[in-house]
DNA sequence: TCAAAAGTGTTTCGGGTACACCCATGG
DNA sequence: CCATGGGTGTACCCGAAACACTTTTGA
């Protein structure tokens, strides 16, 4: 048998499925599939969340996450990147799965998973405007509005895994503009777990893992003095061990 | 707007989706949705995975995960608790989401999305017998067989997450009969991160965590001296710290 | 000149890791 | 009595955490 394995899968496949698939796959009930996408931004000051404000029947008024149905054409992936495309003009998000949310009841309208992910962008003039025009927000995370179906919950578990991703690796730079400061990402990180963080300790061990380049330019936009911009140094960055709590 | 909070919700919603749903859900494609099982298992000796050997065409005699489709009155989870319930004859698995694959041609069957579920079980004589009937056998994680589908991929993101999970909380204990020894213990956390543990390190640190309570038989099945057997004390684990590289 | 943020060093503490020998027992 | 696996203690090292003052500059 295991001979098999060495064989031409899909054409060994495709052979028995034209005929058989009906036992296999017949009477087996079909589901809508959805994405819902937990974005973060950060504005330098505070870490948000774009939600979606509906202005058509049903749910009009309510506030909700930008999801779509996964189309025949496409893979979760793919349909997460489409909205992101259509919302905010923006390519190469990064974007991770959540997990997918399955309850027969969860969606009262119909029967309908959905597969959560969460993206991390930055937020700019450009991204916002195009924004507001779909009817999507940027909310603190700290003063949420109430959203629909299990949206809440997929925040809060999507809260829970950036904390925890952004705890082993360097996660942040989604979220900063390509130069920042060193003050620019304690803050995000302090946003991010939400509590004060050590300056002496953060800049020193931010600085010893090597991934930081320094230009001689200075950011004065919160600071007389000034303070240094980085950018990143994706050279240098190699999956290294990057605790910060 | 915020008022619509305090409304009935549901009640809300279904007085428009009666007149509504088609203009959202119409022309929604409806997709396959599947649950794979990873499922690892643990004999005192090494670490397993449990593989379903097809005996009817389609895939005669290839192996493969164990899987079904979700069907309309369950979720997920409830879908992968009926399998394993069929399969072994036991419920209250240890069992957590991996995540969702959802290639287009994943399947060349059929568009189909498989939402990858793992879990850990405790190897014994009742349910291998139970297991072996439904044409299901145990191998080994360092000698699986070339598996169909993507399922390769899901077994060694399942590992992965094994692995980080075993870290970070005392995943172990679903592996083990109710009582056990520290060798035992030693041995599967071997067997996890394939590489060998210090014995006076691995002891001192599980001992420190203060959840395992001291029984004072001993198992002489594979020493003379004998091992102090120990049972989990639940109590006292409250999701500290578990930090076992 | 002063307010406000940027930038800098040292000490302490705890946990991780490395490492080698004695113990108990059945055969 | 000896082979086999079970069980124990110490020293070192590194990274995390705590902690306070100087620098720069625009208003």
């Amino acid at each position: 048998m295991y001979l098999l394995h060495l064989l031409n899968f899909k054409e060994y496949f495709m052979k028995f499925a034209k005929d058989q698939q009906n036992r296999w796959y017949e009477n087996k009930e079909k589901i809508l599939v959805a994405v819902d996408c937990i974005i973060f931004g950060f504005d330098n000051q505070t870490l948000k969340l774009l939600v979606f404000k509906r202005e058509i029947e049903p749910l009009k008024g309510l506030w909700s996450l930008i999801g779509s149905f996964v189309r025949p054409n496409e893979n979760a992936n793919q349909a997460v990147l489409r909205i992101l495309k259509d919302l905010t003009g923006l390519e190469n998000i990064f974007m991770e799965e959540l997990r997918a949310y399955t309850d027969v009841n969860r969606d009262p309208g119909a029967r309908c998973i959905s597969i959560a992910q969460y993206a991390l962008i930055r937020i700019d003039k450009e991204n916002e405007e195009l924004v507001n025009k779909h009817g999507a927000y940027w909310f603190s995370i700290d003063t949420l509005p109430k959203l629909v179906l299990d949206h809440d919950t997929m925040v809060q578990d999507a809260l829970e895994k950036l904390r925890d991703k952004a705890q082993r690796t360097p996660i942040g730079f989604e979220l900063l503009p390509k130069y920042f400061t060193i003050p620019q990402i304690q803050t995000l990180y302090e946003q991010i777990f939400q509590k004060e963080i050590d300056t002496r300790n953060f800049r020193k061990k931010l600085l010893s893992l090597n991934f930081l380049k320094k230009t001689d330019m200075k950011d004065k936009s919160s600071s007389k003095k000034g303070a240094y911009l980085y950018e990143f140094d994706y050279d240098k960055h190699h999956d290294q061990d990057f605790l910060i709590k």
